[in-house]
DNA sequence: CAGGATCCATTACGATACTG
DNA sequence: CAGTATCGTAATGGATCCTG
């Protein structure tokens, strides 16, 4: 996302918090959804495709590269009946479960407050108020 | 973060369910660094050059912008004392603030786990492991 | 079916210099 | 002190085409 990870070099003096690190694997933009989707409509595994209609938007090569992504991070895993066409299953780990818990907790908190964050903002965007309305007739 | 902001045009077919957005936010570089020390060092207000400080390697442009959307979103208020030179407070907001416990919890997940992810791509990286090791001797 | 390979647009971030 | 302005780079994400 935000710090590096294809380079691996220039973040050598980064603080690094975990939450840090963590943020730049489940904040890119699909990864929350695929999460989301994988606890919740997968009880056992899910197949690529049938992941792929559960995610209205998302195209081949994002599901693509986020599942390698949740995978290389142990948060998901992958597996392929061999036959042809390969049939490949994704489910989440321990691991990946154990982090639907915080997750879910900030999606409750999004639902609940994100309404006040868009108010906010729409105040911001608003011509600065006129303190004494004088102007208007 | 990842989903357009300052465009704000091409979004149009985006689900952006409220975490997503929410992620856009608090998966910047140094956000969920700022919204930290706000909660845990700074019980009453602080002021720009101390919260710097606190915060290692981050430029004072980027603290600034940081701030700057923060205060846009409602969860971090800004305070001016107009004096020469300017004293400019922060604090967070009640919203602010009770985005906290679950950002906590998430950061305390990543703490624990954090060092399993590293070890999952760290395997990753090694070389195909041989099925029988005969080669070596 | 489940991807991989390319190309391209936008953005995030960093470094540096300047100001009320 | 607390920013703003400008520039350059790297990386994210989308669209499209190709394949075992």
């Amino acid at each position: 996302m935000t710090t590096s990870r294809p380079g691996e070099r220039g973040d050598l003096l980064d603080p690094l918090c975990p939450v840090r690190q963590l943020l730049d694997r489940i904040g890119t933009k699909w990864t929350s959804m695929v999460v989301k989707v994988l606890a919740e409509e997968a009880p056992d595994e899910i197949r690529f495709a049938e992941l792929r209609r559960r995610i209205p938007g998302i195209s081949q090569k994002m599901l693509s590269v986020t599942l390698q992504s949740l995978v290389r991070d142990g948060l998901v895993a992958r597996r392929v009946e061999p036959t042809v066409p390969p049939a490949v299953h994704y489910r989440l780990t321990e691991l990946g479960l154990s982090l639907e818990g915080p997750l879910s907790a900030l999606r409750d908190w999004a639902e609940t407050h994100m309404p006040e964050i868009d108010r906010s903002n729409q105040l911001a965007d608003e011509p600065a108020p006129v303190l004494s309305p004088l102007g208007e007739h």
